[in-house]
DNA sequence: TTAAAGTCAATAGA
DNA sequence: TCTATTGACTTTAA
């Protein structure tokens, strides 16, 4: 793919041997301090550790992490996704094995990698796992044998359990009863998991257009509206919220591929929603990267309209029809929106019915429901630069580049994301002026309820 | 204290 | 069975 040429090959084995091998053989400085095989300790000794590298291995994982140089968090999934398809091995064995991560982290990250600079040290490591990963020869074997023993020890369970019957019944179910006093299995009564409705979750992201950031007040408003616990909302918000930032950090990706020379490689590359919002709208909301005028969004982030407002997010969920919403900005940065807009633009088509949902159907609950496309459009490959920052510099990290085996490719790329950031933040400004200037005309967005 | 980041784990769908 | 989605929780940072 991409970087083509030098990525995985050679670097690999590089690397490879760094973390697998007791002597490690390039690095530099980073010494032997400890260092241990860590070979893949892990993949054989199947049970006990999870990770290939955890514990004892010659660098630990964060150590790894901090000397990184830049990755290309977009190629390394991609590259992934392309070796586990290849080789029919699922997220799961990967994730447990290799990441240490469960089945539906994996197939986030693997989704929706967020770009190296906006990692923190913690959402690196995955990213250095599989790039090791990818760089050990025999990954896919071990992987391969890992599902082997998985296999074989599934049927033997199941062998024995079949004969004496219930051993799995009692085991998850039944069981707890034996004990009668025992009062924590009691609560073993796991609270039901909140599943939204439809039209809940179209009023939410109603509201999130009007305030991304809503008022604790608003966020009680909302609750009793929906008929939900305000922590539901409150979690909604940062999670739709961060999800859309992670959408937009995709798209970005992919804009920036797309103009670059070209995805040639990627199979899927075109096929994407071309649209994808022109780098114009692509950007603001994100780079907000913080709570928008970076105080602590009180109750007062609402009033004025704040730059990391954007409306949807387009990549998100219900991205086209909802492009109805956008349609008249797209071709401009988002338009701030004008408080109480979201509400009426929406056309209406209202079911009558909603209600279904709980209470009153006010403005937040009557507004149509868009939801439902959600293609996840595909997300393209090419080139996948992510990231911006520049190396690190250090000599540790130089040699640790090599060892990763790219650099080039990245310093290249920079070029392009730093224009591209130029753009990016040419554009917030004047998104943020337009707040700006809006805000002090018509300030009160009021919620009708 | 709040928001973001990172995950888990339940679930829905294929 | 596997992958994708998503509400909730935990940790981190400001």
């Amino acid at each position: 793919a991409p970087e083509s040429p030098m990525s995985s090959s050679e670097s690999v084995k590089s690397l490879t041997e760094l973390v697998q091998q007791p002597c490690p053989a390039i690095d530099t400085s980073k010494d032997g301090k400890s260092q241990e095989s860590s070979e893949p300790p892990v993949s054989e000794s199947q049970s006990t550790t999870p990770l290939p590298l955890s514990g004892h291995s010659a660098l630990s994982i964060q150590e790894l992490v901090a000397m990184s140089p830049e990755l290309d968090t977009y190629g390394i999934t991609k590259r992934v996704k392309e070796v586990l398809t290849d080789n029919n091995l699922g997220q799961r064995l990967f994730g447990e094995t290799i990441l240490g991560l469960t089945q539906g982290s994996v197939s986030d990250l693997l989704a929706r990698p967020k770009p190296w600079h906006k990692l923190s040290l913690k959402g690196r490591e995955p990213f250095v796992r599989m790039q090791l990963w990818l760089n050990d020869p025999n990954n896919v074997e071990k992987l391969m044998d890992m599902k082997r023993m998985e296999k074989k020890a599934y049927m033997k369970r199941r062998h024995s359990s079949v004969s004496d019957s219930q051993s799995c019944e009692s085991s998850s179910a039944g069981i707890d009863y034996s004990q009668g006093a025992s009062p924590q299995p009691q609560h073993q009564l796991k609270k039901p998991r909140v599943v939204l409705a439809p039209e809940e979750k179209e009023a939410l992201k109603r509201a999130y257009q009007q305030k991304p950031y809503p008022s604790p007040k608003t966020i009680e408003e909302l609750a009793t509206q929906l008929n939900l616990k305000t922590s539901t909302v409150i979690n909604w918000f940062h999670n739709y919220r961060s999800r859309i930032r992670r959408e937009l950090f995709i798209e970005e990706i992919q804009a920036g591929s797309q103009s670059t020379a070209g995805s040639s490689d990627s199979p899927s590359a075109r096929s994407g929603r071309a649209a994808h919002s022109s780098e114009g709208d692509s950007c603001d909301g994100v780079d907000a990267e913080g709570p928008p005028d970076g105080k602590p969004s009180g109750p007062e982030a609402l009033r004025g309209a704040r730059p990391s407002e954007r409306a949807e997010p387009e990549g998100l969920e219900d991205t086209d029809d909802e492009g109805r919403l956008r349609a008249p900005r797209q071709s401009s940065p988002p338009a701030p929106q004008r408080p109480g807009d979201a509400l009426e633009t929406l056309p209406n088509s209202a079911t009558e019915g909603d209600a279904s949902t709980s209470a009153a159907s006010t403005s937040v609950l009557t507004g149509e429901s868009s939801y439902k496309s959600k293609e996840s459009s595909e997300k393209i490959s090419s080139v996948p630069s992510t990231s911006s920052t520049p190396a690190a510099g250090s000599q540790k990290a130089n040699s640790l580049q090599s060892l990763f085996g790219f650099s080039e490719a990245a310093s290249s790329r920079n070029t392009r994301d730093s224009s591209l950031r130029k753009k990016k933040a040419a554009n917030l400004n004047n998104i943020i002026h337009r707040l700006e200037k809006a805000a002090s005309r018509e300030e009160a967005v009021e919620w009708e309820f």
